[in-house]
DNA sequence: ATGATATTTGTTGTATACAATTTGTTCAGT
DNA sequence: ACTGAACAAATTGTATACAACAAATATCAT
């Protein structure tokens, strides 16, 4: 038995292609050949144009009339609305979390946060990352509104691939370090306002930072 | 010459079918059928189909495998979660507002207001809806974020119906003019989070009020 | 009459066929 | 060699055909 819930095949199909996208398989303005596609999966093309249709709602590709649908980079304007946006998100969902956040979530918080320290002593910058990254997912969960909690982690994973270069900034990640363990000192104390402040700051880019961003994308 | 930009058919049944959801023309829970919606529309299900693969990522129709699409309905945690974002983008927008906000749109801002105002007395709900729909706009304009803009203008369509059940409340009305005017008063003096804070408390619904927004909703 | 089972009907999912349009190529003509 | 028109190829948008499945209805044994 391997689905619980039967799924159409376009539903798999834009979830894998979405996946892909985010994972940088294909080149920015690349076009997704529908045929190639299909033979690809294995299936015609009315499944595939499905799946691109649905993707176009989520901003990760876009559709041009009788050309053809193309993976998306948003350009420098953009960028920056998308990284004042997610900061704005994840105030939102660390105001929530800490009225909201649990005792073994605030443990397993910190235990994310030690991981970060242990990698950054280490310089694994792979291991930093991905701590970095459950470290986020628990406040958003503990926001304790899903929809929120969705949305928040739908432009995280957006924004994943500018991250990465954010964090290859000299000296970013030990600051980084401190800014999560005030986080956490925040959320364990319940003081709502004061963790909003403090994840709005975290995930901000001020603009020399946004300018390494830029250069940084154009290699 | 009627289309500045060539459209595909199915991105106008979409956004038309979208406006109709949002209108009210379909019951919830109520089935789209397709071939019904390719004659209403003259085309084939081909375009029908594609369109309402779009809907679906955007929350407004639920697709069950090999049975249709369907529009949803929010169930009341879903509905308590829509009214939290919504405050908490609200929120943002209105700090953002209060940073960048111009002074043609104060001035805009507190004419909407006093429309307001005039509708409150007049005892006209439907033109004070009007009004009140305008004095949120332009603070999600104000934001200077376009991103965040569009977020919100969406969520705000998709609560709409619920809203308008909200100002039916005996003495919302007052309360909610009084409230606009704290708010105008903070972006016009720039303070941010007073802004954020007021904007917040003037979307969110507190226990009493949901219920009485539950009650009206299942009549 | 009733419950179970077969049949019919309606609807969705997929494949294919065709039309419309863009893009690439060839080949005169200068 | 370069331009540009004409043609060819490729690609998208739409329509239609068919297959898979679900629901409704009819049939039949008890």
């Amino acid at each position: 038995m391997w689905y619980s819930e039967p799924m159409k095949n376009s539903d798999i199909i834009a979830s894998t292609l979405e996946e892909s996208i985010l994972r940088g398989d294909y080149q920015t303005g690349e076009r997704l050949n529908e045929v190639a596609l299909s033979t690809e999966f294995g299936v015609s093309r009315t499944p595939i144009r499905e799946a691109l249709q649905k993707l176009t709602k989520s901003g990760l590709v876009e559709q041009i009339h009788r050309k053809g649908v193309f993976v998306r980079q948003p350009g420098p304007v953009e960028l920056i609305e998308l990284f004042e946006m997610m900061a704005e998100l994840e105030a939102s969902c660390g105001r929530l979390a800490a009225l909201r956040i649990s005792e073994v979530a605030l443990e397993k918080l910190r235990e994310a946060n030690g991981k970060c320290k242990i990698a950054m002593t280490a310089g694994e910058a792979d291991t930093y990352y991905y701590a970095n990254e459950v470290f986020h997912m628990i406040i958003y969960r503990e926001s304790g509104n899903s929809i929120l909690e969705q949305e928040t982690k739908r432009l995280h994973q957006r924004l994943k691939p500018y991250r990465r270069l954010q964090l290859q900034v000299r000296g970013r990640m030990p600051q980084s370090m401190s800014e999560h363990e005030q986080i956490v000192e925040a959320l364990t104390q319940g003081e709502s306002d004061k963790a909003a402040q403090l994840l709005r700051g975290h995930v901000t880019i001020q603009g020399e930072k946004f300018r390494h961003l830029l250069s940084a994308l154009k290699k």
